[in-house]
DNA sequence: CGTACACCCTCACGTAACGTCAGGGTCAAG
DNA sequence: CTTGACCCTGACGTTACGTGAGGGTGTACG
């Protein structure tokens, strides 16, 4: 059980078969960032690096750009557990595809064996039909206001690192805020809470999308209704989900 | 039934699911090269290129290189049949490798669920696993000799698309020859069809590798031991595999 | 301590496989 | 003739690294 080692940046190049290179890539777009550096400037990766790291490959071998999986791990309320469930459907469709290859190539041989003739159609119909893209469209329908998913993709496109950072702090801090309220007792529809909901509210707008009251209402909703995203803003701590739930109702409605 | 078609690029790419451009790479890099231009310099393609747009959809299918990919289907007794039940194993090595992924994506999401902890390694190791190079490597051995194959891909990594105009111009005019002489009725070891095989050898060592008399015969034998190499080079006239073979056997011995 | 070797850093140019756009010609139908 | 879809060549740009330069770090061993 080594789930508390902190990797370099070699070793955990060879444990997920892709080269250093690669993760220096990914920490410069801010995909997979050390959370450590030793005193000598050297990568260490904790245990959150290597569960982004494997989000990631899963989403990179289902052919998704990385701007792409970048913005889909980096959604309000993303959570692993979502995105591993999706990558298991993805996986799924892909590998029905890949039947559908090995029923045309079979098509294929059968017809050079036997003399017969395949039209142009049937010999190139199979490809280009699995696209990722539109599997994430779906998946946008889904879980969120199309729009809300465009805005969000337009205004997180040229995001530098440092903004990712910025964003996750500020994100972080909110959490902190609201943990700091339910510690002191302060009842999430009271003023407090409230006000510390509108910033949440103005953090999603400034950094992903318009959120109106409403939309954010929708969220809080979700937090709560799903186990998925509820287990993931858990995380920061217990109870969390339902607090903020509970004072984005109550921001609403004010 | 539409075999006798000609199409245009617009009209191939959209059967195939690929980009206009991509027809033009391919053009480009001597890769899947139109037979025909019209008055205006409209691209027009045949039967031929369509099966090899196939060939080589699959191949990139599965991860090679387009430079792989034009190496392979250039090679001395390449075969259409031969390239597609390559492509049918290595297909279905990668719909393995999938389940693999669905695997360890079921394995996660129920650690998640359960709270359990999985290590480092379990959770990257199934990344990294199918490499298309790999499985090529063991064609190389079961078909031809390794040296051979490394000097060829060495000596062919440069050559432009005229280079491979200028090889298969050289090819069929040595298949022509032998054709010519099989309809004179000249005896396969009679001298000037065996001049015809050194040339043909000589066209070996000066496009591919080093082809000795003793590679030479081998590769002569192959051209009727193996069916699928038969049928190919009689693609060009019926019994020209049998000829060339014992041309090539009756020049080694000389 | 010095050496050797494996590992790490940043920087930066290069590559493969197209994507995108510009500017202009072609074809067929209305 | 006009319009719109299609085609051409040329060329710059993008994505995701690959590769190499030049230099520092950590550990084992003589």
């Amino acid at each position: 059980m080594k789930t508390t080692e902190r990797l370099t940046v070699g070793s955990l190049a060879r444990m997920a078969g892709v080269t250093v290179r690669t993760l220096h890539h990914y920490d410069e777009i801010g995909l997979v960032v050390p959370s450590g550096r030793t005193s000598a400037g050297y990568r260490t990766y904790g245990r959150a690096e290597v569960e982004r790291l494997q989000e990631v490959l899963f989403f990179r071998e289902l052919g998704f750009a990385l701007d792409e999986i970048r913005q889909i791990v980096s959604r309000p309320g993303y959570s692993r557990t979502i995105a591993l469930e999706r990558q298991r459907e993805l996986l799924e469709a892909r590998t029905e595809h890949l039947l559908t290859l090995i029923d045309a190539v079979d098509r294929a041989v059968r017809a050079e064996r036997t003399g017969t003739t395949m039209t142009n159609e049937e010999m190139l119909e199979v490809f280009g039909d699995f696209d990722p893209a539109e599997y994430e469209e779906e998946a946008r329908e889904r879980w969120g206001d199309s729009d809300a998913y465009k805005q969000s993709a337009t205004r997180t496109a040229r995001y530098t690192k440092q903004d990712w950072e910025t964003i996750k702090a500020e994100n972080d801090t909110i959490y902190a805020r609201f943990l700091d309220l339910m510690a002191a007792g302060e009842a999430p529809d009271g003023d407090t809470a409230m006000d510390v909901a509108e910033e949440h509210r103005a953090h999603i707008t400034k950094w992903y999308y318009d959120c109106s009251k409403v939309i954010h209402a929708g969220l809080g909703q979700m937090y709560v209704a799903d186990v998925r995203f509820k287990e993931n803003i858990d995380k920061a701590g217990e109870g969390l989900a339902e607090y903020m739930s509970a004072a984005i109702a109550a921001n609403a409605g004010r």
